[in-house]
DNA sequence: TGCGCACAAATTGGCGCCAATAAATGTGCA
DNA sequence: TGCACATTTATTGGCGCCAATTTGTGCGCA
């Protein structure tokens, strides 16, 4: 399923994705063989989406024999979510100075695009659009290097190649923030916009799957 | 050369510092069975390395073509220099309340390793030693994923494989703003520490080729 | 019965060959 | 002389085969 367009498939993230959704157990083998058929992917790029799983630390790699599964460590994506919110909340506050009417309209039109995906889009438009709503904001960061970081960090924490929601309802709750989100942008109200951003990942954390027995989100935060 | 004991080769890094060393010029195309030759290494690991080259905008891929070095851009090298400031200054606030009496002595040994390298080590033993105290003090903090994510980052700005210092003189203050830090943790000093990193981290621009005429530091910072 | 050694099995990793593809170059015609 | 088309060139990218390496298993001996 070709999600958006982006330069090249992340078959790492869709593996690790498949990891996270307990498709492969810990210590469980993964011989690249099978991948290639189970992902429809190239020997390369198996390979290429491996090294960056052992290197992630979620699988291990031992030479000439496989790879394994590692044990998850939840920890590690409750790490990433808080440093999402420094990086985001850094980008959310270089970007709000440049964002003028003509920029609130056309992320008014994002944020709406998410809200009629959530009716009644596919899970490929939620996640599309959802992705687009934060980028529309980000972009207007100076710092064009760190709206990049802030995708590849979001695309690091995500448990498979797109977001999924595990409900209804945690889709509204999504929508919901994109609204507080928008409001503080038209408030300019940056304390606003800094505390609907920080909120809003930590409860993006409750659509991981409760490996540990409860969900990574409904924590109480910095 | 190998200069420390990592998992594996970063052959992205040692292509793209060629690159920045002015090896290889803007537009010029890059072979793939000429860089297996020139770095001694597999093609696996070459077209792994000339992928993320591209994914980062180092170089660009037309496929079937060939890649092609891309017009460097320092403002990127800015940029990241901006997220290392973001991203270490958190990692040493994470860090300063878990350095008791013993991680302090820790740190003091690292630091004077540095100086032994700049007075009499070679550039890997400098640049072995400088890393080895930068680690030695956000290894405290609590987010480990964040001490690992300022280690890739910082290597993402790297010229080269290891940091180089282009004159005595620069070795020499970075020495001295290893001693700011180590006082400034001595005190137990948060504010001073910071201020230190900060500046650390924007002098360390001066280590750039000047692409553009002029260095990458002795910019006033935010 | 347990240990050591040899061999087998499994998988990765390397390599050579060739298909695929994009651009460059040459040729013919208007 | 310029344009279009065909051919050539260059490089990547895919693939099959086999070497390399690690672990498992079986057998023999003390």
């Amino acid at each position: 399923m070709k999600v958006r367009k982006e330069q090249k498939r992340l078959l790492a993230a869709e593996i690790g994705g498949a990891i996270l959704q307990g498709d492969y157990r810990p210590g469980e083998w993964l011989r690249q063989i099978d991948l290639e058929e189970a992902f429809a992917a190239k020997r390369f790029d198996v390979r290429s989406a491996l090294t960056q799983l052992a290197a992630s630390g979620m699988v291990t790699h031992v030479e000439n024999r496989g790879y394994r599964v590692a044990q998850p460590d939840y920890n590690v994506v409750r790490e990433i979510l808080a440093i999402r919110s420094l990086l985001e909340v850094e980008a959310a506050t270089q970007a709000l100075p440049n964002i003028g009417p003509t920029e609130l309209d056309d992320i008014k039109r994002a944020q709406q695009a998410f809200e009629d995906a959530v009716a009644r889009g596919s899970k490929a438009d939620q996640a599309n659009t959802n992705a687009a709503f934060h980028d529309e904001i980000y972009r207007h960061a100076p710092n064009q290097t760190l709206a990049k970081l802030v995708v590849e960090i979001r695309n690091r924490a995500r448990p498979g190649p797109i977001a999924l929601w595990p409900s209804y309802a945690e889709l509204q709750r999504s929508a919901a923030h994109h609204v507080e989100i928008v409001d503080a942008i038209e408030a300019r109200d940056l304390h606003a916009l800094l505390k609907a951003v920080r909120r809003h990942i930590l409860e993006s954390g409750a659509n991981y799957p409760a490996g540990d027995g409860h969900p990574i989100g409904h924590r109480s935060a910095d």
